[in-house]
DNA sequence: TTCCTGGACTGAAGCGCTTCACTAACGCGC
DNA sequence: GCGCGTTAGTGAAGCGCTTCAGTCCAGGAA
């Protein structure tokens, strides 16, 4: 009696407050009358049960509202067929290949598990998470750790970098040919009658290194080499505010300005329209990403799209691939991107 | 010697491809010359263990690259000790609590599960991922779904919905007093002379039937029913410019706007402002949320802050009391907003 | 000296699943 | 009637971990 009552305080110490005990395949085995091994044969749709039977199954399941259980099945399997994404909750043109990622992942059988970085937690300590979680790819989305963490990751799991060049690695990169959407971009600029044409970067942010150097190239082949200039910057809102602000307080404005994404671009308009600086009567500019607000009528950003869905596509792909085919080498996979001319970008102004 | 290649051609199949075995408990116990009891009785943080083992074992470890494996534990502790977070990736609001739903779990000692809905990716799926891993706790945010259908979660895991109200069920709410956010706003707005005040609202996304109602009580308040204008909507920026056309259209316009969210308030400036209707000398415009976006000094909106770290805080702290202590009741907690006045709201035009 | 206590540590069972190796039954061709 | 292949199904081992129930050895207390 005394022993029962310590066993009933144990279990309930135990199992999580106020729940009744989750059905097993055992009990959906036994209220099918078959055996385990016939249940998981079915719920992994292998052959070798009938049609009858499986239906049988199949509503003993449901009657019991029976789950499979994830854990015990990676465990069993030896391995877990699951992508790990990290991402940043905050930049919304990481959010846009979310979708796809699902979508991807789950045509060709995987799961998808997501960690977020965030102001609280690191993305080092992210990626950790999706590694306890046993995931045998991780596909990171625009990652700011550096290039030797994320080359060591490489032989805990097949690793996806996504908007981000990473060369001499064991990983597979997906990104967009940078360097063309800013050379577009200035092309379209110049091709307006701009010349004194400024860019604020990303910092380290994913891409700006390339998008940095991609601007002092175009500029050079146009001649304009001269009238270079570059802002420190961010992929915020705030950084294209501070940007802003700096131009705003000298004597002379560009009459043009690259930002480092639309982010950025639209940090910069909000000051220069409240400073009564026409956009684009008194200073054109050109976002990056072609994000959701960059499309409405109001901001009608000038930009550069990147192909998210192929990005995403591609990237779950590549991750696929080499965990079914260990001879697959890792790929550095770039796609173009396309300027989205609006109405941020019009002639110079003189 | 046939044998041999068709195991070695086995385990090839069944493994990542190229990665190596990962390394387990008991190959740092054989390592550390310990048991694996001793092993695991450290990576719990338990006591047992003198301080000298202790560093041993954990040097092992680092040596082998060990990563303790979430699955195993999951399934040999019979508890995950796992929230599972549904999110839509989309709402900027969404992504403000996900920080401090982190580092608050953390430090109850839960881990965190994102599952993301999405387009092709509707809310249903992204729970039952969440279920099928274990998730003790759910954290909904702005869940889309049927009443009926959350109530049934109940059941299978302790629930908490955020930002939505579900009377008369098993699970927790927190959310915010939207009917006092809106009560401000429209006080607000009278104050300055507007009687013409039009309500965009959020068709079914969470939170707006609230808005709705208080909308209206509100205008009935100040003997304003007869200026009642309810534009269906919904929490995006396309619905704000959806409703602006819709306005725009007609011969006359409201002196004044409440937008369902943020979202949709600047769909609705953008609009407005394209149309030189002057933000806020023709028409006052207030949100919702207090995102980011309306910070910015060209957006510069007037708007309803919620507490996003109250929210997130208390959602997690109900999750998690309610799975330590089976005995506590679900709640309805309220906390209240306030009303950011900004640039977009101004006195009546007449 | 004996007995007890507590700290340090171990062995083994078992979590829910998959899978390998096996059995039983049933055609089918000859 | 025999061997054979196929289909439908079963039993048991084992994935990596936690935990229960010990064991063993100090160091006091009696």
């Amino acid at each position: 009696m005394l022993d029962d009552r310590a066993t009933a305080h144990a279990d309930a110490e135990r199992a999580p407050a106020g729940l009744h005990r989750r059905p097993t395949m055992a009990d959906v085995a036994t209220r099918a009358g078959v055996s385990r091994t016939l249940v998981s044969l079915i719920f992994s749709n292998k052959p070798g049960a009938s049609d009858e039977t499986r239906d049988r199954v199949l509503q003993a399941a449901d009657e019991l509202g029976y789950r499979l259980d994830r854990a015990a099945r990676m465990l069993a399997r030896g391995r877990s067929r699951t992508l790990g994404v990290l991402m940043d909750v905050h930049q919304t043109f990481q959010a846009d290949l979310i979708g796809t990622i699902y979508a991807e992942a789950e045509a060709a059988g995987y799961e998808v598990l997501l960690s977020a970085s965030a102001p609280t937690r690191d993305e080092h300590k992210a990626i950790e998470a999706l590694l306890s979680h046993r995931c045998e790819g991780l596909i990171l989305l625009g990652p700011l750790s550096e290039a030797d963490y994320l080359r060591t990751l490489a032989d805990r799991a097949v690793v996806t970098v996504v908007g981000r060049a990473l060369p001499h690695t064991a990983v597979d990169t997906v990104r967009t040919a940078d360097a063309k959407g800013i050379r577009q971009s200035v092309d379209h600029l110049v091709g307006l009658g701009h010349r004194e044409i400024a860019h604020v970067d990303g910092g380290a942010d994913p891409g700006s290194p390339e998008r940095r150097r991609a601007y002092l190239a175009a500029m050079r082949r146009h001649d304009l080499s001269d009238h270079v200039r570059v802002i420190p910057g961010q992929h915020t809102e705030e950084a294209g505010v501070a940007a802003a602000n700096t131009l705003l307080a000298e004597d002379h404005l560009p009459t043009a300005v690259l930002a480092g994404n639309d982010r950025c671009a639209i940090g910069l308009m909000d000051v220069f329209t409240r400073a009564h600086v026409d956009v684009p009567g008194d200073i054109s500019i050109v976002g990056y990403d072609d994000s959701h607000l960059a499309q409405l009528s109001r901001i009608d950003l000038t930009t550069v799209r990147q192909d998210t869905e192929g990005l995403a596509r591609h990237a779950v792909q590549f991750a696929v691939g080499r965990l079914e085919d260990e001879d697959l080498d890792p790929q550095d996979f770039v796609i173009d991107p396309h300027l989205m001319v609006r109405g941020t970008t019009g002639p110079a102004r003189w």
